[in-house]
RNA sequence: GCGGGAAUGGCGGAAUGGUAGACGCGCUGGUCUCAAACACCUGUGACUUCACGGUCGUGCGAGUUCGAGUCUCGCUUCCCGCACCA
């Protein structure tokens, strides 16, 4: 019977949803298994073939672990706030809320489509007011806490509270703001209402800050770092400026350390971590602070990683931005500091990365002392200081730092050489920690190891610095000037925020006339009527951060998820999802997770074990080639002209180059004609080269585009016409009165011939192409081609040529998974998306292989049948059988262990090889293999297990389990070598003893011969692998 | 510049230090067919040889080893991430 996975796919979709097959309970005696897929935004142009790569990978892991024994969760949902639903609901007035609704179904149908064992009960959507109530509950509790750098964790602000007023906040130890003061108990007490909550506010996880943002004005919207690309925003590519705004921000930085610690603990990708430690950003250094001259009051404070090469400072530079650059100028520099910090505020941030090598900067007149050796330095401005990093200061070291020296070199600063294995200092720095120290007083002969306890000891008992560890990490804001996104839980009296009672949550999302910000610059809530709270939304990662445990628990209405349903999952054994999320989502919520489990919340520090990141599909976009006049008139040259002299002797010919001034395209001087080659639509240019053909006595032919269009495939019908023009007295000829064409598409296999000028390349839509075909009859149905002729090879085809892009509607290259599912079936379209390479790689989409997968599928399937019938036997299978059986069995198993599930589909083609060519067609040998392939192709699983006469799913079939006996044969095929080379074979007992084996090689003749009578040196005998005769 | 990863036929890709190129696509030839498609069978790294066979071959150059795609060292190229981060 043929294989129809149009009749049996849907059939058993069904069935799965009537029997709730995906079902899991949060119990049974069975272990656990957590297995989570990063949720999708429900964007409006649908999934394309891409998305489903991780969900198939993780689909095909939870159906194994279920077939193992486990008691596994599987679960899908949305993360459905986010701009682009704001941006149409700008354009279009229409809600969100509705058509995040239609992209989820959309969603759901285009997931069901391809038979996954989500289990649809627990489906989360980040925008449901049941699931953000619990977003708006960890945000409160982020307020209600601060980090005790003593108890080394969150803890509540009350006992702050408590502390401040028996002994002021000397004896805390606690992460805050910068400029926090040192206060009393008295001063505490002493404080208002209002100015308590302020300062609390210092402390506070979350809290209300000016905050430098990414402001995007096209947007309206508040953009995270890693929303910004290049100075524009990476949705739209609109501007972006730095605004100083009053946002809710995130105190993250007090778990920089545990954020990176824990990276240790878990078994992620390697880039991902190294991204997160990047972002993270930890440098060991000091802090110092120089003196300025002529200010008392005043000091230059620096951060520095290399406190050891202080005796190398011989200038000292601080950001423009920076308020005291102003303040130390002489007025004898006011002039050229003000007119330079003019200058790098216009600079664009692009600019200033681009244009890295050149040093610019100016002096300030103003020195500093160095406190190590009470040298005057010259305190310049430049911008290669970043305002935003550490202090915005910095102490110059030429020769150990090359930034520094560059802009020695520029400004002719002295460069002094502070260790004596620095070397070639005229031509770049040297930042060598091998050496001993030389003109560095206090640290002078000792290594780098001795140097910087040293300084640090000296300077902190001096009292001019300390050892300092300083994070790049910046506090995340956490506002969005938006409306379809959380409701911030707080509202505000005056200037003091108060996070709302938890139980009044939710704070549901109010109705607005428009989306839009109000006339005076406020977010779209304040449009709503009698709204008084924050009128800032959270950001898009809110609800992200934390939604793995919403799925442990879905219809919880009085926690965010149940103690007993947490301490059964415990936490996702295997997380896949795309490396873009690398220090978005997944360093977020991580930091959540970590506050969570301070709090007691939640069972581990990290909320995720192993991660896995599958590569990106990219497009295979296909493009056509329009034809430009110039391509009518190489054309004309190639294919008519040069046939055409060597028949009537060499013509010459001019104006081929096209040049400006040149009147004609083609004049045939003995003959006195001119062809012109244009459009019928070019009266003016048909009509001044009439005049100047009629000037100069030449007779005119016209050969317009749209004609040549229609005779492209026949040049000789165009040589006929100019044989005519020859041939005739006529002055002016024009050949064709109305021509039909409108353009021509050349075919890309033809364009060898022609100049690249002579086309414009356009992309097509890879729907109408077939193995870089192009379809002409669907291409004729659309707008492109409505009016087109084409210009086929010798084949009658027209090929189009390919590149490998971001798969994108713009590209006209997205694959819509559907279409695969209808033409080959479900089955076929996920076991071809493992084949197609290692999960982790990023590889283009091209379906030209996906008839090897479904011929499998096909082969796979026959072995059951007997023409028309079902047949299976009841016989003992044979050892061959067996033996391809098990080897399946341990291939397949080992390899979706180690994710490797391009090579679990090999596998299955080679054991369905075997078994075909041995004819089998025994229940012991098919059962387990149908068995192995339902995590792969359940439908079809699915079908051959109820025909094989089970009532119940296959999903719960016990994975087979391997007997290694049936992999033993009884001789071995031994590869002999020379010297590690190949040169024979040799067919051994399996049981073999070295001395045997080593016996029937030398006696091979061709070993013989290659001994040529010697006795070998050495004979190397692997035992059921290979021998290898050294001569 | 720094960090991470990769490089194997015409293509996608396989190979616990042990017969390089499994499996699939494509291509050759054949069977079936009036024909095409499907299906089935055969061959398919390069060079060389009538043939048996031989030589070369996993980006380049060294090394370790009886034996290297795999391990070590030095390069080249490409991809990804970060980037005047003091």
């Amino acid at each position: 019977m043929e294989y129809r996975p149009s009749d049996i796919e849907p059939k058993w979709r069904k069935w799965w949803t009537e029997n709730s097959t995906y079902k899991t309970k949060n119990q049974g005696d069975k272990p656990k298994y957590y297995v989570l897929d990063m949720f999708p935004y429900p964007s409006g142009a649908g999934l394309h073939v891409g998305h489903p790569l991780g969900y198939i990978t993780s689909d095909i892991l939870a159906r194994y672990k279920r077939q193992c024994g486990f008691n596994v969760l599987h679960p899908m949902g949305y993360d459905s706030f986010g701009l682009p639903a704001e941006q149409y609901a700008i354009q279009t007035g229409q809600h969100p809320a509705i058509t995040t609704e239609q992209n989820i179904a959309r969603y759901r149908e285009q997931l069901e489509n391809i038979g996954f064992s989500f289990d649809w009960d627990r489906e989360v959507r980040t925008s449901d007011a049941a699931y953000y109530k619990w977003t708006q509950w960890i945000f409160i509790q982020l307020f209600n806490h601060y980090y005790d750098l003593d108890a080394d964790k969150a803890l509540p602000v009350s006992e702050l509270v408590k502390h401040f007023a028996q002994s002021g906040n000397a004896a805390v130890r606690a992460v805050c703001d910068d400029d926090t003061p040192n206060i009393s108990a008295s001063d505490w007490n002493a404080m208002s209402e209002r100015e308590q909550q302020l300062f609390l506010l210092k402390y506070r996880i979350t809290f209300p800050g000016e905050e430098y943002v990414n402001w995007c004005p096209a947007l309206g919207s508040v953009l995270s770092n890693d929303e910004v690309k290049d100075g524009v925003s990476e949705r739209g590519g609109h501007p972006v400026e730095r605004k100083l705004m009053k946002q809710w921000v995130m105190r993250i930085t007090a778990y920089a350390d545990r954020l990176l610690e824990g990276l240790n603990t878990i078994d992620w990708p390697e880039s991902i971590k190294e991204q997160q430690r990047n972002w993270i950003g930890k440098s060991v250094g000091a802090s110092v602070k120089f003196a300025v001259e002529g200010f008392d009051d005043l000091s230059v404070e620096v951060f520095t990683t290399r406190i050891d090469t202080i005796y190398g400072v011989t200038f000292m530079v601080l950001a423009p931005e920076l308020d005291l650059a102003k303040t130390i100028t002489t007025d004898e520099h006011r002039n050229a500091v003000e007119g330079y910090i003019k200058w790098t505020a216009a600079r664009s941030e692009i600019e200033r990365m681009s244009d890295t090598k050149k040093a610019t900067g100016v002096p300030t007149g103003a020195y500093a002392i160095n406190p190590a050796n009470g040298e005057r330095v010259p305190i310049w401005i430049a911008d290669y200081v970043l305002a935003g990093y550490g202090t915005g200061a910095v102490m110059a070291v030429p020769s150990g730092d090359q930034r520094d020296w560059n802009f020695a070199k520029e400004f002719n600063l002295p460069i002094v050489p502070i260790m004596d294995s620095q070397q070639d200092l005229d031509t770049a720095a040297d930042a060598g920690k091998d050496g001993r120290y030389i003109n560095s007083g206090l640290i002078n002969g000792m290594t780098y190891a001795e140097a910087v306890p040293t300084m640090i000891k000296w300077l902190e008992e001096k009292g001019i610095g300390r050892g300092k560890t300083q994070y790049k990490l910046r506090n995340a804001v956490f506002s969005r000037q938006r409306y379809w996104g959380e409701p911030v839980p707080a509202r505000w009296e005056g200037d003091v925020p108060y996070a709302l009672d938890e139980k009044d949550l939710p704070l549901v999302l109010p109705a607005v006339d428009k989306y839009l910000p109000t006339e005076t610059g406020e977010p779209p809530l304040a449009r709503a009527k009698g709204w008084k709270y924050e009128l800032s939304t959270m950001p898009g990662w809110a609800g992200s951060s934390w939604y793995f445990y919403r799925y442990m628990d879905p219809h919880n209405t009085g926690e965010f998820c149940s103690k007993e349903a947490m301490q059964y999952w415990q936490k996702v054994d295997f997380y896949i999802g795309g490396s873009e999320h690398a220090v978005g989502h997944l360093l977020y919520s991580r930091f959540w997770n970590q506050f969570l489990h301070d709090l007691g919340l939640v069972p581990h520090r990290e909320f995720a074990q192993k991660l896995v990141n599958q590569g990106m599909i990219q497009g295979r976009s296909n493009f056509v080639y329009r034809a430009k006049e110039r391509f009518f008139e190489e054309y004309l040259m190639i294919k008519v002209l040069k046939p055409f002299f060597e028949e009537v002797g060499p013509i010459e010919i001019k104006g081929a180059e096209f040049e400006e001034e040149i009147k004609y395209d083609f004049a045939f001087e003995t003959n006195d004609l001119v062809i012109e080659v244009t459009s019928i639509k070019q009266v003016d240019k048909i009509e001044r080269i009439r005049k100047s053909a009629l000037e100069d006595g030449k007779r005119l032919m016209v050969l317009y585009t749209e004609e040549l269009t229609d005779h492209i495939n026949e040049p000789a019908v165009i040589a006929e016409s100019i044989r005519a023009a020859l041939a005739s007295r006529e002055d002016f000829i024009v050949t064709s009165k109305q021509p039909s064409g409108e353009q021509l598409f050349v075919s890309h296999s033809l364009l060898y011939k022609y100049s690249p000028e002579t086309v414009t390349k356009i992309h097509v839509d890879v729907n109408i192409v077939d193995n870089d075909v192009l379809d002409l009859d669907k291409a004729r149905k659309t707008a492109l081609f409505a009016n087109a002729n084409f210009k086929l090879d010798a084949e009658g085809k027209y090929t189009c040529s390919w590149e490998v892009e971001k798969m994108s509607k713009s590209k006209f290259n997205v694959v819509n998974p559907d279409d695969i599912v209808a033409e080959h079936g479900a089955d076929c379209f996920r076991m071809f998306e493992m084949f197609l390479g290692p999960i982790t790689d990023a590889k283009p989409w091209n379906t030209k292989g996906i008839t090897g997968v479904s011929g499998f599928l096909r082969k796979f399937w026959s072995m059951f049948f007997e023409g028309e019938n079902f047949r299976v036997t009841e016989e003992a299978p044979t050892r061959d059988e067996l033996r391809a059986l098990h080897t399946c069995i341990k291939k397949v198993t080992d390899d979706i262990e180690r994710m490797s599930m391009n090579t679990c589909v090999s596998h299955f083609m080679i054991a369905t090889n075997d078994l075909r060519s041995l004819k089998c067609n025994k229940r012991a040998v098919l059962e387990p293999l149908v068995i192995l392939l339902a995590p792969f192709g359940p439908h079809v699983a699915e079908e051959l297990w109820h025909l094989l006469g089970h009532q119940t799913t296959v999903c719960d079939a016990a994975w087979p389990v391997l007997n290694e006996e049936y992999l033993k044969t009884d001789t071995v095929n031994y590869p002999i070598q020379i010297n590690g080379k190949l040169r024979a074979n040799l067919e051994l007992p399996a049981d073999i003893s070295a001395q045997d084996a080593e016996k029937a090689a030398l006696g091979l003749e061709i070993v013989q011969k290659w001994l040529e009578g010697n006795t070998p040196k050495k004979v190397v005998f692997v035992p059921g692998r290979m021998i290898n005769v050294v001569v």
